[in-house]
RNA sequence: GGCCCCGUAGCUCAACUGAAUAGAGCAUUUGACUACGGAUCAAAAGGUUACAGGUUUGAAUCCUGUCGGGGUCACCA
C-alpha cells in the first residue's frame, strides 16, 4: 500500500510540479487516530519546491490521488490524509485468509547465512537473569531475521576453560567429599556453581588471615594459597595434565546437563556449539600473521599488542608475555573459523554493553589492522543490563536472580493465577503445559518488549504481571478468538466472506488495518533487530481487537455477511497474534 | 580523569529513527457482567521529555554546554 503511494506521489509530483522525488516513505505514515484517513503524506518537504503553501500543494496532490487511485482525502495543516475504500480492505483480507505463513519471508534457496551467536556461558555457575536476557534476544532476533528471508546459523560459544573453573574444581576437590548431582540431587551446573561461591569464601579467609599478619591486601590476594593453587590447575590443565582434564570433564559434563535442561525450558536450541577449549589456539595464528605484516607489536616483556590510539582506543594486549592467549585471541580465532566454515554475509554476536569496548577492539583489529574483509561484518547487538532496584546484579553479593529458580517462580504464579480464575478444570486439556506457557510468555513479554540496547529493571519483589501489557494477556485474546470460530463452527457457519461490498465501521476498519501492518513490522524489527517492535505491535493488536470484540456484536448481527467478515477478521488476528508473539518464541493456547 | 551509553506521567515502558494535541500498561478514582470468555472494556486524573542555548517550516529525537545515573579503560572472560 505505501508502495503505492509513494508511486503516485512521484507522479503526481512530476506532473503538478516538475519535482524528481527520489521515492522515501518515511513521509508516508499512518494517519493518527484523532484524524480521518487511512495514510498521511507530510506536505512539508515539497513546498518550497512547488512555490506554494503548504494547504495548496496538499490540496492538489490530494486531488490527484483521488483521480488516479480513487481515494478520498482531507487536507490539516499541510498533513494530506488519504481514506481508501472497504473494499481495499476486505479485498486484501481474502487474498491473505488461507496464508498461514502469514507476515514470514521465506529465504531464497542461495540465500548467505547470517550467522548469530547467543548464550555464550561460563561453566562455573549456572544462568542468571542476565543470561535471560540474552538467550531470550539472540533467540528472538533469530526467529525474526528467519522472518525476514535470512538464512540463520545460530551458535553458542561455550566458556570452558580458563580461572574460573579452576576455582570451581579447586573447591570440589577440597571441600566437595566427592559430591555430585546424583548424590545431592542438585542439578550440575547449579551444583558447580556452588564450589564457585566455595572457593570464593575459602579464598576471603585466607586473605583475611595474611591481613591480620600484616599484609598489604593487593599482596594477600596474590600470595592466597588458595589462589595460587588454582593458578597451579590452569597451568597443568593446558599442559594436559590426564587428573585435571579428567575432573575437568567430569565437571564441565554436569554444567552441560544443567544448562541443556535450562535451554530447553526456555525453548531455545543451536545449531552448532563452539568450545572455547578447542578454538582458543586459532586465534595465535592471527595474532602471528598480524606481527608479520607489522599490524601489532612485540612489548619488551614478549607480549604481543596493538596500537590503537589513533582510533581513540588504547593498546590492547593480544598476547599473555608467556604466550597464552587472552579473550581477544581466541575471539579472533573463532571468527576467522567461522568464517571458513560458514561463509556468512554478518556475524552478529549478542553480547552485553558492556564489552562495547572489546567489539570495537575486535572489529578494527579484523577488519582493518589484519584487513580481512569478514571482519567488516561483525555486528555487536549489545544489549543493556537487567538491573535490581538497589542495582546490578552481583553474585558475591548474592543478588543474582537464578534463571531456573525464576522461570520455576513464573510457572507457579501462573498456575495461581489460573486457579485464582477458575480456570484450572480438565476442558483446558494439560494444564500444567498451560501454566508452563503462560509463565513463561509472561517472562519472555516482559524482557522482550523493552529496546535491547536500552537498561531494564526487574523488581523480584513484585511478580512480572498477568494483566495489560503482557504476553498472558495475548494468549488470553488468543484463546478467546479460537473460542469463537469454534463457536461458529459448531454452529455450522462458514465464514468465507464472498462480497466486498460491505461497510466497515471503525473498531473493523482499524484491526484490518492493524492486521494488514503486520509484514511490515517484520521487517522493520529484522532491520533494527528489536524483538521489541513485534512486542509493541503483538499488544497493539491484541488491544484493538478487544475494542473491536467489545464495540462489534458477532453472533447477534442479522446480517451474515458482516457476521462472517467480523469472523473472518477475528481468524485472521489470531493468526497475525500467533506469528507475531511466535517470533518472540511464545505459544499461544487453544483455550485458557 | 579519558572514551561510550542513558535521563520521557508516582512506577515500568512506547513514540515507526525530524512531523499534527508526546502514547500504553501498572497504581489511583469512576462506570459496564440475566452478554459471543471480566486475565475484558469505557472514562477521569497524571508531562515545561533533567537543565540552558543552538540548527529549521517543524526537535523527546540532530549540535554545544551543564547537572545526574550507568558502563568501560586487566597479561579476567
Amino acid at each position: 500500500m505505501k508502495n503505492l503511494i509513494a508511486k503516485t506521489l512521484k507522479e503526481a509530483l512530476s506532473t503538478l510540479y516538475n519535482i524528481d522525488w527520489q521515492a522515501d516513505t518515511s513521509i508516508i505514515q499512518k494517519t493518527k487516530k484523532e484524524f480521518e484517513g487511512d495514510y498521511t503524506i507530510v506536505m512539508f518537504p515539497f513546498v518550497k519546491m512547488a512555490r506554494k503553501a503548504p494547504d495548496a500543494v496538499a490540496n492538489e496532490v490530494g486531488a490527484f490521488f483521488k483521480e488516479k487511485i480513487h481515494s478520498d482525502f482531507n487536507v490539516v495543516k499541510g498533513f494530506l490524509n488519504l481514506s481508501f475504500s472497504a473494499e481495499i480492505w476486505i479485498q486484501f483480507l481474502r487474498e491473505n485468509r488461507s496464508n498461514l505463513q502469514f507476515g514470514y519471508t521465506v529465504a531464497a534457496p542461495d540465500e548467505p547465512v547470517t550467522l548469530i551467536e547467543y548464550s555464550s556461558p561460563n561453566t562455573n555457575k549456572p544462568l542468571h537473569l542476565g543470561h535471560i536476557r540474552n538467550n531470550l534476544l539472540g533467540d528472538s532476533v533469530s526467529r525474526i531475521l528467519g522472518a525476514c528471508g535470512k538464512n540463520v546459523v545460530k551458535v553458542n560459544l561455550v566458556n570452558d576453560r580458563g580461572i574460573h573453573i579452576c576455582k570451581s574444581m579447586l573447591a570440589w576437590q577440597k571441600f566437595g567429599n566427592g559430591e555430585t548431582p546424583e548424590t545431592s540431587g542438585m542439578k550440575g551446573d547449579h551444583l558447580v556453581g556452588k564450589y564457585y561461591v566455595e572457593f570464593d569464601k575459602h579464598y576471603k579467609a585466607e586473605i583475611a588471615d595474611l591481613m591480620k599478619d600484616g599484609m598489604e591486601k593487593e599482596v594477600a590476594e596474590k600470595q592466597a594459597p588458595l589462589m595460587l593453587e588454582a593458578q597451579e590447575m590452569l597451568r597443568k590443565w593446558e599442559a594436559n595434565d590426564p587428573e585435571i582434564r579428567r575432573l575437568w570433564n567430569k565437571m564441565n559434563g554436569w554444567v552441560y546437563a544443567g544448562f541443556d535442561q535450562t535451554y530447553k525450558q526456555l525453548g531455545i536450541s543451536f545449531d552448532k556449539i563452539y568450545y572455547e577449549s578447542q578454538t582458543y589456539l586459532l586465534g595465535k595464528a592471527l595474532v602471528e600473521e598480524g606481527l608479520q605484516k607489522g599490524a601489532f607489536y612485540k612489548a619488551e616483556n614478549g607480549s604481543v599488542r596493538v596500537d590503537l590510539r589513533d582510533k581513540g582506543l588504547d593498546e590492547k594486549v593480544l598476547l599473555r608475555s608467556d604466550g597464552t592467549s587472552v579473550y581477544m585471541t581466541q575471539d579472533l580465532g573463532t571468527a576467522q573459523l567461522r568464517y571458513e566454515e560458514f561463509k556468512p554475509q554478518q556475524m552478529i554476536y549478542v553480547v552485553g554493553n558492556e564489552q562495547n569496548y572489546h567489539f570495537d577492539v575486535l572489529k578494527i583489529v579484523l577488519g582493518e589492522k589484519l584487513e580481512k574483509e569478514f571482519g567488516k561484518h561483525i555486528f555487536h547487538l549489545s544489549y543493556g543490563m537487567v538491573e535490581l532496584p538497589n542495582g546490578k546484579m552481583k553474585s558475591r553479593e548474592g543478588t543474582v536472580v537464578d534463571a531456573d529458580d525464576l522461570m520455576e517462580e513464573m510457572i507457579f504464579q501462573a498456575k495461581e493465577k489460573t486457579s485464582e480464575l477458575g480456570k484450572n478444570d480438565a476442558a483446558n486439556g494439560d494444564v500444567n503445559a498451560l501454566y508452563e506457557m503462560v509463565g513463561l510468555g509472561a517472562l519472555k513479554y516482559f524482557i522482550l518488549k523493552v529496546d535491547p540496547k536500552k537498561n531494564m529493571l526487574f523488581n523480584p519483589e513484585e511478580s512480572i504481571d498477568f494483566n495489560g501489557n503482557t504476553g498472558p494477556f495475548i494468549q488470553y485474546t488468543h484463546a478467546r478468538i479460537r473460542s469463537l470460530l469454534r463457536k461458529a463452527a459448531e454452529n455450522g457457519i462458514d465464514y468465507a466472506v464472498n462480497t466486498t461490498s460491505l461497510q466497515l465501521q471503525s473498531a473493523e476498519k482499524e484491526l484490518i488495518k492493524a492486521i494488514y501492518d503486520f509484514p511490515e513490522v517484520v521487517q522493520n524489527a529484522g532491520a533494527s533487530m528489536s524483538p521489541a517492535l513485534i512486542a509493541n505491535y503483538a499488544f497493539d493488536l491484541a488491544k484493538e481487537f478487544n475494542r473491536f470484540y467489545q464495540e462489534t456484536p458477532i453472533f447477534k448481527e442479522s446480517d451474515a455477511n458482516a457476521r462472517d467478515l467480523r469472523l473472518q477478521i477475528s481468524e485472521m488476528t489470531a493468526l497475525v497474534l500467533k506469528n507475531a508473539v511466535a517470533l518472540l518464541g511464545i505459544n499461544v493456547p487453544e483455550k485458557m
